[in-house]
DNA sequence: CAGCTGACAGAGTTTGAAATCTGTCAGTCC
DNA sequence: GGACTGACAGATTTCAAACTCTGTCAGCTG
């Protein structure tokens, strides 16, 4: 016996045809053939396509949310932790796209038929957010506000650096200066006075 | 003779023709039709398909950045006028995202294909953001900035609730909260100490 | 003779028949 | 008997031939 087909070997497999083909020519066959397995298999993991291709959106995601989790709980003031978290997600996303465009084209095709699990993706970073403004309002280092709601405008005003929506911006020459007028923007926002 | 045939009388017939037929479907030949001429009369006027194109981009773009500059320059506190500009703004767009769809799909698929236009219309709007900025300055509403690029930052900030790219998320329950959550955020920014 | 027409070449798009894919399930195999 | 196969129906995609569109220009026309 050959080992044992799991849902995670199947990922591994479908990120593996995602990569070769794109979405648009990866087929659940073509899963299946890459495992030596017949794609009638496939559907004892994954209830259809769709949820595979979901799974391994969340994958991905999971992949660019993890490691920020580490930056937002360091041991740090809260303003060096806030700029750290967005030049590591900004960095991120910006050298995936620069250094592998196709891929990346195929992982933003990918996010635009998963809204719900974007979605949760978008809630997570919000709350590393939250998380990084709460201990920033205890410390005193930002003046009192809606944690969550803040954390939310965090990501939302910082968007177009690292939402996949603005990618064909990102090659703008005028694009770090504006990073850092909108860094200095929402620091100065979030500040405490005095 | 009929009506001399003129730019403007083919652009306004290439709006019609948008409108009725769409992006993919409108031709060079139903505009030319629906002005009685052949299609030979409308390249005397404009060079190519791309060029009428992105003339009546330009056109829809100007019908959106005018009315604005009456809001940017009214002679009211820096704060309430950004404030009823950004609303200006953001209401045009979603106002018809919502009640034509499909015009509106038409009119993100134009501006897609006329990303020079596009970067004058963003650079006009940021120019009026920052001549409030600098009268807030003036005045003292504002503690003192590069107003350019400060322009700039609350153009980009406030992106999700006026960028066409983001059109899909204006339906989110939460967007009048998230759009409040960043404005209080960037207006802190703005805002002069003491 | 300025403004327009319409025939034309090459580029791009439509169309529908053939091929492929998704999702199911009765049946095979260890 | 649980994991897997492979034949199948219906949905979707591909492909190449037919058609339509863009952009040009020689010639018409008022």
């Amino acid at each position: 016996m050959t080992e044992q087909l799991t849902s995670d070997r199947i990922l591994a497999a479908a990120e593996d045809v995602l990569r070769r083909f794109g979405l648009a020519k990866a087929t659940v066959v073509d899963v299946a053939r890459a495992l030596g397995v017949s794609h009638g298999s496939v559907y004892r993991h994954f209830p259809s396509k769709a949820a595979l291709r979901d799974a391994v959106t969340e994958r991905w995601l999971v992949g660019v949310s993890d490691p920020l989790r580490a930056v937002a709980e360091a041991d740090r003031p809260a303003t060096e932790r806030l700029r750290h978290w967005l030049d590591t997600l900004i960095a991120a996303k910006q050298t995936k796209a620069r250094e592998d465009p196709e891929l990346f084209a195929t992982y933003i095709a990918l996010t635009e038929e998963a809204r719900e699990v974007v979605g949760r993706h978008v809630a997570t970073l919000a709350g590393q957010l939250a998380g990084i403004v709460a201990d920033g309002v205890a410390s005193g280092e930002f003046a009192p506000v809606d944690t969550a709601l803040a954390g939310r405008a965090l990501l939302d005003a910082t968007g177009r650096f690292h939402n996949p929506a603005h990618a064909g911006e990102w090659a703008d020459p005028g694009i770090d200066a504006a990073f850092e007028a909108v860094w200095s923007l929402v620091l100065s926002g979030l500040a405490a006075r005095g």
